[in-house]
DNA sequence: CACGTTATTCATCACATGATGAAATGTGGC
DNA sequence: GCCACATTTCATCATGTGATGAATAACGTG
């Protein structure tokens, strides 16, 4: 009897390993941050060799940050938020960040930072880049006072809502509309970037 | 000459090694988290074998568990907090927190805590004991409207500020002094705690 | 002082991990 | 059809991990 199980060298046909390898490191990294994801698991869930994870990616590092490659390019949507003056702000950095986060596509990337802001190695990597890269530039074209201290506030709300909804799925947050949202966080968000400070 | 090392076998004096270790424990689990901290550089760090660890403690988790004694009790404090009535609470839940997070006696517990709460394993364990044991206690003795809402939306922004603060240490927010912070973030919690829910 | 108990290390297991190099198999150009 | 090349697996290393059991040394009680 021919079995069917592929043996070795090249399969058939023209299948993109690489793209298969690359969508479940995202998956994993995502869900269960860079130390608790192993080359070998991305390898068997992808139905691949594990040194064929190593020939597409080099070391296990590079490829995650090959799975990090953002679908979101900051100079691109920090226009939209800033666009509009103080004015009403906080409610389009909070609809902002909900729609990123809410689509799946961009979500796991950020998930995979998120998770790896928390975990020894990248440490202050990803908190400064999410602040020059979005919150920075922000402030700047609002022409706020004091912008190191609104824009850490803002964060600390940001985070928070980011890491009981979508990471530790706390309800009734995880299930919560867009727009109830909005209307709760705007305000403050609002208040951190405009507001007065003590 | 008669060298230092210790070969084998019990040292003199009376040392409280099991002491040394679980201090060791404490620390690193709190820093790095529970998946990168290994029996093995506990021991070390103790200057101890790592067998000692499984002899006083048991497996890993054991250790683990061991090392999250809680310096805090809730009972104690949860009336400290809803005494007082609705006035007021959200400055001193504000207050509570960063006392109980700015001594090391009882940070590192609940690090280590915070930490496994994003890891893959305890999951849902922490923010779910938090929120039965202290802020749904307070809710419910303040008798509010939307209990799990509220207490959600105080999660979101005291998790967002502890991360911020106390894990990733991003300035200016790590210096900055209690009474800053409690200024800052007593209304909005106020807010979320008594104020209309859209 | 003898003896059981406790504290401590050594040697070792079984296993998982990241990584590499050689071999096998298919695809495409000439 | 042949040959360079890309794709894929196998076999293997070195390392680090959690864990166990036997051996040794100090302590405490009789």
């Amino acid at each position: 009897m021919s079995t069917t199980a592929p043996r070795r060298g090249r399969r058939p046909g023209s299948p993109d390993t690489r793209a298969a390898i690359l969508a479940v490191a995202r998956q994993r990294f995502a869900q269960q941050g860079y130390a608790a994801t192993s080359v070998r698991g991305i390898a068997t869930a992808a139905g691949v060799d594990s040194a064929l994870v190593h020939h597409y990616f080099g070391t296990k590092e590079d490829l995650f940050v090959a799975s990090l490659e953002l679908r979101v390019d900051p100079r691109e949507i920090v226009p939209v938020v800033a666009a509009g003056g103080r004015d009403g702000v906080g409610e389009r950095l909070i609809r902002l960040l909900l729609s990123v986060w809410d689509d799946e596509e961009s979500r796991l990337p950020l998930m995979a930072l998120m998770r790896s802001a928390f975990e020894p190695e990248g440490k202050a990597l990803v908190p400064d880049a999410f602040g020059r890269l979005i919150l920075g530039p922000v402030s700047e074209a609002l022409e706020l006072d004091q912008p190191e201290r609104r824009v850490t506030l803002v964060a600390s709300q940001l985070v928070g809502l980011v890491a009981l909804r979508y990471i530790a799925r706390i309800e009734p947050l995880a299930s919560a509309p867009v727009e109830t949202l909005v209307a709760t966080y705007a305000p403050v968000v609002q208040g951190y970037l405009t507001g007065p400070l003590p």
